[in-house]
This record gives C-alpha cells, structure tokens and sequence, in this order.
DNA sequence: CCGGTCACTGACAACGATTACCTGATGGAC
DNA sequence: GTCCATCAGGTAATCGTTGTCAGTGACCGG
C-alpha cells in the first residue's frame, strides 16, 4: 500500500551522480552542466522525489515556517489576520502554524517557547499580557501586531488606539451625548487601556462626569459584553451613547440593544464587522482592518527574514470612523 | 546580544552524563537513577535548555504537527473549526499548521504535498475538489472535515447535506412558498451538489417547479450572493423564499434584502452565523456548527495518531433547523 | 563463590539533507 | 609547453536528537 518515501540518495543512483549535485539542482546552484542539470531533473520527476523540509530544516538551522501567536484563533478579527499573512507567505513557500494563547499568560509564554523550540525562521505576535523580553535573547525575528508588548522595546504593527477612541467620543458628543458608556476587554490588554484611556481623555476635556458605572471593562467576549449592556441599560439614568471597544464585544452590544428594542441609543464600534452596515440602524465604526494590519506586519517580517535589521519604531495604520446612523442618534433624552 | 543555543551535549556535559541519559531524562524514560535525574534536571533548568523540535522530528520520522487544508481561513466556519482543533492540539503538544488552497485545485495539491513533505503527523482536509488518491499512497492519517473527498474511498466528518437541504425546503413549502431560490458555492464543491440534490428532490417531490433563473450556483462569497439575490429580485416574478447553501453566502443575501428593504422575503440559511439572531427578523438556520465538526475530526485523528486503523465509514453530524422568523414568513404573493 | 538478573549508563550509528573541502579536468594566456 | 583560473562533481563531516546494543556493577539464589 504505502511506498517507501523517495530520498535524494535514490534520485543521485537514478542520475547518476552525487547527492551533492542533485542537491545543488533542486537547489537552483548554477554550478552544473547543463546536461546533469538535465538528468537530475528526469529523475526527481519520474521518482516524484520531494525534499525532505525536517532534514532541510536540521541541517539549515531554521525551518521555512512563520508562527503566528494571536489569543483566540475564532475571532474574525485575527482569523482574517492568519489568512492575509498565509496568503503573503504562500508564494515564497512559507509555511504558517498557528497558535492560540487562550487569553491565558501563563500558556502565552509556553506557546511562544513552543514555537522557537521548534525553530520558526520568524513570528507574528498579537500579544496578550506577558512580558515579552524572553525574545530579546533570541535571534528569531518578531513582529508584533495590533498590539504594543510589554517588558521588550520593539516596533509593533499598531493603530492610533488612544486617539481613535478619543475620536469616538468627540463624534458622539457632536450628537449632544453626555451619558456615553465604555464596553472593553480586560485592561490587562493593552489596546484596551489605551482606548480607555482616549476615553477618559475626551470625556475629561468634555468636561462631562466619568462614572465608573458606565465602564465596563471586563467584557471578554459577545455574551459578557451583552450582559454588560443589558446591565447599564437597567440603570436608573442609563447611557445616551455606547462605545464598544473591540468589534467582538460589538456584537454583544448590537444583540442586547435591538433584543430589547433600544435602537434608539447610540452606538459606535471599534472595529467593524460582517453584518455592521445591514442592522438597522447600520453601525457607525471605526475601520480597524486586520488585513491591512496582517499586511505590513508580514511585510516587515519578510525583510527581517531578507537581513534588514530591526526597527524600534511603531507602524502606524491611519483608520476611519465610517458613519453609516448608529453613531448620529442624536441624545433625545440629553436634556432630561 | 543573542545567547547561542543550549544543546543537549551542554547539558549532559553539565550535569556529567552522556547525551544519552540527558535524553532519557527529558522524555521520561524510568530507566535513570534518581540522582541522575536530579542532576540532568537541573542543568537543564539552570542552562534553559529546550530540546530542538526539529531534530527530534528528523529523528523519529514524524513531525508533531497537524497540518489543516481549508479553502480560505478567513471564513469564520473555518476559522472556528480551526480554533477548535488547535484547542484540542495544545495539550497533546501538538502545533497546527494551517493552509488554504484559495479555492484552487492546482493550488490544494500543492498545499497538501507541501504539508507532506513537511512530514506532519497527521491532516485534516476540507477538501475543495481535487483528486485525493494521492493520500492512498502515503502513511500519513487523514480526515476530511464537512466534505466527502474525490477519487478516495474513507470516511470523512459531515452532516446530512442532501436531507438537511430536503427539510429546509419542506420547511419553507409549509409555509406556503413555492418559488422557492437557491444560491449555492460552484457546483465543484461537493457540498454545493449534494445542497442542491437535496433541494431539487424536495421541488420535485412536492411537484413545484425547478426553474433555472431561481438558481444561483457560483456564489464564492458574500457579495456575489449578494450580487445574485439582487438579480433574483429584479426578475418580473420574484421567489417568495430564498435559501442560501451556505453561511457566507446568507451574508450577502442579507445584506441584498436589508438594504432593499425586502424582509417579507422568506429566509433559511445552511449554517448559522454572528448576528442571524438579532436582525429582524432573525434568520432561521441550520445549525451546522463548524466546531462540533472539527472536535469529531480531531477526535479521530488522534485515535488515528494512536494507531487506530482508518476506517471507511462517514461519521454524520446531527444538525437542527432552528426557527426564528425569516424561514417562517408566509407567502403572501403566493397566489398571485 | 558463581552464574544470572536487573538497573543504570554510554558509545555509536542513523535520520536525510546541506556544505566545507578537495580532486580532476579543461582551456586560454603567455 | 607550462601554469593558473575555472568549472564539475565527489567525499565526508555535520546539524541535534534518539534507537540499538553493549557494558558495568550490584544483588540474589543456589
């Protein structure tokens, strides 16, 4: 049933030569005769010989493979991510192994070790929480997406989160909002801290109160974001506005307002998703593109991988707040 | 700045003990002194020493990897059977390796041959429409995930696509349609036949008639469906009811229905998806859940991996219409 | 006291490809 | 005719780990 796996040892024997002149052909070495070139060829395929990439591998010292490290694989946010950098690194022959960290630190740490262990020629990280300056010690080259890490001082593949979400807040103050609740993730994540952190900002040159009722900040995922607005919107004076931070938390949010009927309050996301501009009202986003993000990072590791040294400095993808009517309800109850 | 690695010879070296008891140590083997084992332990936590992965791959033949073929990561079906896998991979210290084949023959053999050559340990395969005969020559295990492969004869992880197709119909007939659309993916795409079987053995048995501008069979991704369900509503006697084969797809008839504001048009989607539950009306679906897919698949594989002997037989997962409003909209224009 | 287990350990080869180094041969320049 | 540069191609070492097999004592029953 299952052949004996063809070696390049057996294509040498079938042309004739040595396998270190069949390796030099599959290895495109222009030092050959034009005819051995020939024969070599005939035999790799006639015999359907394939290199073997752990060997490769071993004796190269890297292996052509990219990791790549995001904390939940299902978010469409980062699967689009994983397909636009495997969609870049099909035509050079690299390979891309994925790896999730749960949102857990502690298996962050081990899946990054995994994946040097296993000799990666580089990685993509969108970091969770862990101190990153292990890789400092390595020669692997990293690049980091959508997120800044900690503990190590590198360039990252980043948006302008603290002045995006700055913006959300100022569009929807326009609107005559005052009340403006705050849906985010953990702020052991960073981009959460920093979209909070815009938030505060304009709520604080506003001039409108900062209630830390209004703040939910451990919305991990749709379900808990969901029960975070449900929540506010049973306060006694419950929000005008809703700013979600994370397009995840987003469809928690949208479920909650139209189960309820609330399409009357305003909202806007960060980050924008599949069914966004078909609701009613159509959500107001910002346009946070993983595969615009995925792009330049893969970018930069490709030069990283052709010798280019490491930068420090951030890359910073322009986004856009795209108004499409959740986000210009105006504050009917402002005044109340 | 860049330590050089640590190889086992250091620690053996470290710890006074061959390269041998180094390694016995590190796989487990009860075959070493408690003395011995202490002092190996030690070195290699004060050297940090972490085996090279691609060595001990070379050695043993098998890489512990789990290659993944699907047709385009970004689709969150996929992503999620992704994610599902990898959960399930990571405490068996299994990395993933992923791989589309972009919709491409050509290109899904490539991709297949590659993860071979890379000696995975095992595969799972969505298979897009290539011929898999490939695989009856080669040892690896291989389990096909929501379609039954070509030109090969085992077993795959599927769901009832004729029958479930057949009920939706049904079910969308009950309600008194009879122009009832269907747009599926290429009819290449094996699950796209066997939808369409099951729709067409439903027309046929309820004695509607099967007219061919109500299909729509190259629908690739959501803006072609949504491309098509426009056209479809341009016709001078539109379908009352629609039913999209494909989850994606349901994306972009959605869309083509909101914005026109034609939501008294019945609905079923083959495939839930983000916020089918909060549109209004909320669409009815099939619940064909990507991760209760790729658990089984995986399940299988690692019995596979422990070597279980392959067998021919489909494994079907159970699927369920869940009706929530769009599917049970009644044909008003029925009689017209 | 001896042969035989048993527990533990190490030397060596091997996995399959790449590469440093070397050998012959060829050919043009002088 | 001699010499050196260049080209083709071979030999053997190497990447880091693990399987095979052999070897060392210790211990035990007879």
């Amino acid at each position: 049933m299952s052949t004996s796996p063809i070696r390049l040892r057996d294509v040498a024997l079938a042309a004739g030569t040595s396998t270190k002149t069949a390796s030099r052909v599959i290895n495109g070495d222009a030092r050959v005769a034009v005819d051995t070139r020939k024969r070599v060829q005939e035999a790799v395929d006639s015999l359907g010989y394939q290199v073997d990439l752990m060997a490769r591998s071993l004796r190269k010292g890297v292996d052509d493979t990219v990791g790549i490290v995001v904390p939940t694989i299902g978010d469409p946010f980062f699967a689009k991510a994983i397909e636009e950098i495997e969609q870049m690194a099909l035509p050079r022959g690299i390979n891309i192994l994925v790896a999730s960290n749960s949102r857990d630190p502690h298996l962050e740490r081990k899946v990054v070790d995994g994946l040097l262990a296993r000799r990666v020629a580089g990685l993509i990280v969108t970091p969770f929480s862990t101190d990153y300056s292990v890789l400092e010690r390595v020669s692997t080259p990293v690049v980091f997406l959508d997120r800044h890490p900690e503990g190590i001082n590198v360039g990252a593949v980043i948006v302008d989160d603290e002045g995006s979400a700055h913006r959300i807040v100022m569009h929807l103050a326009s609107f005559g909002h005052r009340r403006i609740a705050l849906l985010t993730d953990g702020l052991t994540v960073k981009t959460s801290r920093l979209r909070r952190e815009g938030y505060l900002r304009a709520m604080g040159e506003l001039g409108f109160p900062v209630e830390v009722e209004l703040q939910a900040t451990g919305c991990v995922d749709a379900a808990q974001a969901e029960a975070c607005t449900n929540h506010m919107l049973d306060l006694p004076v419950p929000p005008t506005a809703i700013f979600s931070a994370r397009s995840e938390t987003s469809l928690g949010v949208v479920r909650a307002l139209h189960l309820r009927g609330r399409t009357d309050i305003a909202f806007v996301s960060f980050g924008d998703f599949a069914t966004a501009d078909v609701l009613n009202p159509a959500v107001t986003v910002i346009d946070h593109d993983p595969r615009v993000l995925a792009r330049k990072a893969m970018e930069m590791l490709s030069e990283r991988l052709d010798g280019t040294p490491a930068s420090a400095d951030d890359f910073v993808i322009p986004v856009e707040l795209i108004a499409r009517g959740s986000g210009e309800l105006p504050a009917l109850r402002a005044a109340s």
